[in-house]
DNA sequence: TTATTATAAATATTAGAATAATATGATTTT
DNA sequence: AAAATCATATTATTCTAATATTTATAATAA
């Protein structure tokens, strides 16, 4: 019935007029904040208590801190690895399993696919098949880390294909997720082939734009690659990838 | 080739040996950090740079500082609320367009809905008519607000019956902008009851247990919604929305 | 029993000084 | 002239010390 009346902290306030700033456009990427002696004077607090207010915003991700002649408080827009660590601190408490995370790529990754096929242009195509290629090569050498990495690459280039932010962030955080636990569990080279196998039937039923294929192969891939992790490391949930995220 | 040397600030390790006990599980939510005074002896830093870390520590979510006697710095699971404010910063610069927050709907909804009418219980079918019931009820009375955070509430329980905690989060942000959309922008009541009718026809699919006819419905009230929404306000993207969540 | 007051335990806030890092301009060396 | 070095001013970073405020609980009074 009634709100309540506690007052708020001093930085909470700080915190609150510099967020609003920004998102009501006065203030905007790569604008600098005055430097911390005026802010005391304008907010009429002390240095302690303004610099708990700017270390918060810093690490929520709005602004950058540098030091020395030039230095001070840059807006910049909030960075996908803040926002992805974010999801992790919260989705720890909530014991996802690889089973969860299979089912939302299977939501989520055909889709991209599919989307692809429709609409890429012959520009990211290219780059597609770069990333496709440098992948294979890179598992030819066995150099399992840069094979991971092209992996990651070559889903994640599939969801910016559609153009949608919020696609694109879920995507790139299952995606790293899931290459985390691979870093984790390390699976055997046949593991990495048969994903390579099936990226390269992904990759053709874009470059063809065959919509439905593409579909299709890449929600069979997620499937077995679900499967194949799942068989290596039964029923375990990811809590304890959430540490290696930064 | 080579790592960055540039030295970390004393604030970010403490924030890291912090979250980083929380992430491998030696400290839990409810468990309390050792006073200002002790940690700051344990850290050897002074009170100014360990209240930064603390304060950080706060805005990402990971404690909750109270005064007086029995306060201090609990661990706690991170709120929802954090982690939505955490996305909204991020998609702010973003551009997200209505149709980037249907289209996602789009792939997440009608596949939250089909699993509801697969394998919803008894109880949690009980609630989900009561919630489609107050609705009902709230929109003869033309209270819309009420109405609003209804629909909200029915969207939401459907993806909790998913039991996938990341489907859950992501599904709870869509629809958390959604209702600030609709906050902003006030559809008229003609629009609520095209809302209110779709919803009950969805609730009868999963009643029945139809997952077709569930998974049908809810598509076809998403795309109805982006619809009207277009029409009432063409091409906005959402950015005014975000200084609004809190 | 209820309301008030006192007390102790914490964090919150202030103030000022010392330290460290950084960009830039000045100076020296090659 | 170019490159390397040095000096300097600027700015954030860290530290020390003290006061203020909030809060839960215990003691007291009505």
């Amino acid at each position: 019935m009634f709100k309540e009346v506690r007052q708020r902290k001093i930085t909470q306030k700080i915190i609150d007029q510099i967020r609003s700033a920004i998102l009501e456009g006065k203030l905007a990427p790569g604008d600098k904040l005055p430097p911390e002696k005026e802010l005391v004077g304008q907010f009429q607090v002390s240095k302690q208590t303004l610099r708990e207010a700017m270390r918060a915003l810093e690490h929520i991700g709005l602004i950058d801190v540098r030091k020395g002649v030039g230095g001070g408080a840059f807006i910049i827009e909030v960075d996908i690895q803040v926002t992805k660590q974010s999801l992790a601190n919260y989705l720890y408490f909530k014991n996802l399993t690889i089973e969860d995370l299979s089912e939302f790529r299977r939501l989520m990754e055909p889709y991209a696919a599919r989307r692809a096929a429709e609409q890429i242009s012959a520009a990211e195509l290219e780059k597609l098949k770069a990333l496709n290629d440098a992948a294979r090569e890179n598992l030819r050498r066995r150099n399992m880390a840069a094979a991971r990495r092209d992996e990651f690459n070559f889903h994640r280039f599939l969801a910016d294909v559609t153009k949608n932010p919020l696609i694109v962030l879920v995507l790139d955080f299952a995606e790293s997720l899931l290459d985390d636990f691979k870093k984790l569990f390390e699976p055997d080279t046949a593991f990495f082939e048969s994903v390579q196998e099936a990226h390269d039937r992904i990759y053709d039923a874009v470059a063809r734009g065959d919509p439905q294929r593409a579909f299709d192969e890449m929600h069979q891939h997620i499937v077995q690659v679900e499967a194949q992790l799942v068989k290596l490391k039964e029923g375990i949930n990811l809590k304890k990838l959430y540490a290696k995220i930064n």
